[in-house]
DNA sequence: CCTACTTTGTGATTGTGTTCACATTCACAT
DNA sequence: ATGTGAATGTGAACACAATCACAAAGTAGG
């Protein structure tokens, strides 16, 4: 297969489509058009044409797409055919939550490994997984092969964590703190800042709308 | 002020040129440069640039930026020169882990109030702030003039919050539901979505660094 | 006051992603 | 068969954001 270069922003697209159309396809529509998906979405019809288009044609000219079949191909494409292990680093207020946070499993993703290097914290169970020893984060994730690692301690801490991450092999990690990584390139980094976002909003509030009317 | 339009990257990243400043002016560093400050956020220099650009002319030709004025200058364009104030809706596993998030009152925003609609939890005091019935969300937001809310409650009760919000005369939202809102043009939406995040990340580096090489 | 050096500010360029608009293809009725 | 209507797939146009590259404006030293 020649890829031409995808978006990236595509690939997230992707994934609210394979969540929508399970849902469609819960609710007994079998037969999607873009247009359908594209309302539920919130997006255009064609975007979602496009979208699907760099990875093949999936339709059916004046029909639209097979739900369960298009939800399959996606699946593949984004490498959720199979779940995803996650690691998760740092068991503070945020990496409690994502512990508990039941819906991920249901969209592909379990965690399955947590770490933090308060005593106090080494040994307990939350939502089934028991938190481990950080000096052990290397070997651990080394030897279970995971890729994937959240990362949810507090700043200062980040980047020394980060290193230990790449020693033992991850190849993405989604961090929570205002990213201040530098990661060789065949390490992925995404950064969710919430003071970044609420910043944006407030901004936002201020200008945007005046410009709209 | 003639505003040119602004990309809307450049006001999430003026507000890390505020945090990094404040960081750097801590350190003693009076006169940064384009170039320091770029280091710093890990982009160009040009960017830094271009991004103040936008507002104005902020620094000195062959020195830089004053490091305290420009902070100042650059609180004010993003409207952080006061304390925001927030609201919480859901206090679940996220919401709870926001509410004891301390790093927001550091940067600029304070969670004031806080709604859920379990009865066990009504009246319950986490971090500071007492828990207050669903119930009374558009009131008390209204007549707070609280313009900023940050939605934490499971997907299918979203789209029903969202609607006393706008109700409630909210100008933000920051949601961790799947998007599936629809606002007018006036109430600015962000959405935080963990699934999709992870789903690039995986995406990307089973393929992105193929190309890189 | 002139020269060498530094760093800003910005028009022009490049790059990336979205949207349009239409030819293409399929289902179905006649 | 053949025509009609519906929806896909996609090159081209557009919109927006990042980057370059250089003129303008400052400092410092003699």
């Amino acid at each position: 297969m020649i890829t031409k270069r995808v978006p990236s922003e595509t690939i997230g697209r992707l994934f609210r489509y394979f969540r929508s159309l399970s849902c469609l396809l819960r609710k007994g529509e079998e037969i999607v058009s873009s247009k359908t998906l594209a309302e539920v979405c919130h997006i255009k019809p064609a975007t979602v044409r496009k979208d699907l288009s760099y990875f093949g044609e999936f339709g059916t000219r004046g029909v639209g797409y097979d739900a369960a079949s298009l939800i399959n191909k996606i699946k593949k494409i984004i490498k959720l055919d199979k779940k995803i292990n996650v690691a998760l680093v740092g068991i503070g207020n945020i990496g409690r939550a994502l512990l508990k946070h039941s819906t991920f499993e249901l969209e592909g993703f379990k965690i399955v490994m947590a770490f933090d290097n308060s005593p106090s914290k080494i040994g307990d169970t939350v939502g089934n997984v028991m938190i481990e020893d950080a000096a052990n984060i290397r070997e651990r994730i080394e030897s279970s092969g995971i890729h994937l690692v959240i990362l949810a301690v507090p700043d200062y801490a980040t980047s020394k964590v980060a290193n230990v991450l790449q020693l033992a092999g991850a190849k993405s990690i989604l961090s929570f703190s205002p990213c201040g990584l530098s990661m060789p390139a065949d390490i992925q980094v995404t950064c969710i800042d919430l003071s970044v976002e609420m910043a944006r909003l407030v901004y936002n509030s201020c200008v945007d709308y005046r410009e709209k009317v």
